[in-house]
DNA sequence: TATCATTTCGGGAAGAATTCCTAACCGTAT
DNA sequence: ATACGGTTAGGAATTCTTCCCGAAATGATA
């Protein structure tokens, strides 16, 4: 077997070090790089175009999706997989939609990165286990594209919903009825697969539909 | 010097196997069991007593914070040094208030983990110097945030609530009555002045307690 | 030590919100 | 014309939320 070269992304330092020591059990597996932020790890990946890139998506400045789609734009080839601490579809969506070769979640077994990393080195998709289960079981909030199951109206009041408003502020907003609003609420959270407010809002931070504060 | 034997607990195995070969290349410490979640991490250290417990935040239903709370009320003198991803000074703050002995993020250089194991474990307090810098920061332009309002216990059921959980998982959870769960909500939202559930969502957001997917 | 405030925990009851069912109305596509 | 999906709501049962209360534990302070 060859020697797998490999580049690290990750920006928690302590937890990098422990992917190098994880993944360099493998003999054949190699770190030669790691990078701390995602404009230092697209530069370390042009420059060393590893066998296989190791990434995190929670990075200062650009992300590690954005990486991943910046690399590919310019190297189709690279193989780059996603270890991420995020178990939700909405990133594996994301994640695959840019390029990504693998995503494996953090609480996986350590054994599972290694397998991975092989496998894409071979030019495998890897999905981990858990994360193909939560595809085969559609009852993942903002699972799918579920925010495209919403029509129009609903759509217009899921924004005002996940805004904070209220079923009353909507109703006067829209001049209807307070019992529609509220019917409207029940069936979008159905249509999302949600069953607290928090999740909804949730779903509509992950489609952009709102943003945080600190948000660059 | 004496051996340090230290738990920990983190629900990512990976970054608990990196952890363990980053503290066991300080020959002193030994690392005598690894928890994946809050109540397993509770039971491991009421069982084994170790000098210093390694404990992340984010956890599988209990929290690292609430568990160092319950931990420290049957041993007081129990060391616990969070390990947290988290750079916000609400958690710091949290973390302290809970009794913990030290707060080091884990963007902080691998050595920092190590030496603030070995001072937490001789009796001293830790606290990473880019929290330091911050809490120097924060003192003069701070301003009262409404989530300091919050006590320790509220502030933990406000947190699963953000993250999506049901009054009954987080009863589940946290091992208390439902009708006292939504008692605690009411009073949050009170607290936070938000009338809708998507408003105390916000307001997490602010602070920085959730984020969205959308730094992707 | 005694005291007072705070926190944690939950029951009861009234009121509000949510769900599920139903149905009307209106376009549009077949 | 018929069928379909979207918009609009009401009714009833259920669940959730609030506001009231109090007990127990904790913690700070005099």
């Amino acid at each position: 077997m060859q020697e797998i070269n490999v580049i690290l992304v990750d920006d928690h330092a302590v937890v990098r070090e422990g992917y190098r020591r994880l993944l360099e059990r493998d003999l054949y597996i190699k770190v030669v790089a790691e990078g701390e932020t995602g404009d230092e790890g697209y530069r370390l990946i042009c420059d060393h175009l590893p066998d296989v890139v190791v990434m995190d998506i929670t990075l200062p400045g650009m992300s590690g999706i954005e990486v991943t789609r910046r690399v590919l734009a310019r190297v189709p080839e690279q193989k780059i997989l996603i270890f991420s601490m995020h178990e939700d579809m909405v990133f594996v969506n994301r994640a695959f939609q840019a390029g990504a070769k693998g995503y494996v979640t953090k609480s996986a077994a350590p054994e599972v990165l290694i397998d991975a990393v092989r496998q894409v080195a071979m030019g495998k998709l890897y999905l981990s286990s858990e994360m193909a289960q939560l595809i085969a079981a559609q009852t993942i909030p903002g699972g799918e594209q579920s925010i495209d199951l919403l029509s129009g109206r609903e759509f217009e009041i899921f924004r005002l919903l996940v805004q904070g408003q209220s079923l009353h502020e909507i109703s006067e907003a829209l001049h209807i009825s307070y019992k529609t609003v509220a019917n409207y609420q029940s069936n979008i959270r159905q249509k999302l697969g949600a069953t607290t407010a928090a999740q909804v809002v949730r779903i509509a931070l992950d489609h952009g539909i709102i943003w945080s504060a600190d948000k660059v």
